[in-house]
DNA sequence: AGGTTAGATAACCAAGTGGTTAGGTACGAG
DNA sequence: CTCGTACCTAACCACTTGGTTATCTAACCT
């Protein structure tokens, strides 16, 4: 799978999204993460080895914990793509865009 | 699922966002949109139908057509929500951040 | 009416996903 | 050394996904 697409995967799932916020917060061990979440541990750690795989988080070690960190970079790529749409959700835009090909169309 | 999810779940596969990309040159029928790849017809019929539900996408009927049309409404969510996290990516951003966290901890 | 074309639906399959329970590893504390 | 805590892996389950082929409907064109 290419970046972008394990990166999207990684976003369709609303746990793995309150994780991503909870992360903006600083980092977190596996249970400080998993406490809002009535699953269990193990599902917790799938979560993370998707956000792992994804480059959205990197994991250190420090004795028994296995602190997690944000790492917005690829979120980055995503803002990129969808800003490429903003013309066709944005008025303004699409009115510039009408007005380009109107000129386009006078030569 | 809610939206901002089937949203991404949708653009999670290359071929959906290649129809997307194609869709942003204008309306095309489901033919037109299945000529880039070498996959059947009723594959590309349940890509639509995913790009429909997350309400990316409209479709009307001419005669034995029916023609696709980008609807980028959900990309807005995509992008606003990606950009909630521009701190995190972006340097000088990262630095701002420092300094307003600098300046909280004087008082 | 008959044939062709556009497209959807149905049934199926392999692989992936999100969850579980059970059991294993590694570390700190007493 | 033993106990408890933090976390992981393994095995399993139900459901979804992305693909297939085969079959159906609807519209156009002779």
């Amino acid at each position: 799978m290419d970046q972008l697409s394990s990166t999207f995967a990684a976003l369709a799932d609303p746990t793995r999204r309150a994780i991503l916020a909870r992360l903006t917060e600083g980092p977190a061990t596996v249970k400080e993460l998993s406490e809002p979440f009535d699953i269990s541990g193990p599902a917790i750690s799938k979560h993370l080895r998707v956000l792992e795989k994804a480059g959205l988080i990197t994991r250190g070690r420090e004795a028994q914990w296995r602190p997690c960190q944000l790492d917005a970079t690829p979120l980055k790529e995503v803002a990129v793509w969808a800003e490429n749409y903003r013309r066709f959700w944005d008025a303004s835009y699409a009115r510039l865009d009408a007005l380009l090909t109107e000129m386009k169309e006078m030569d």
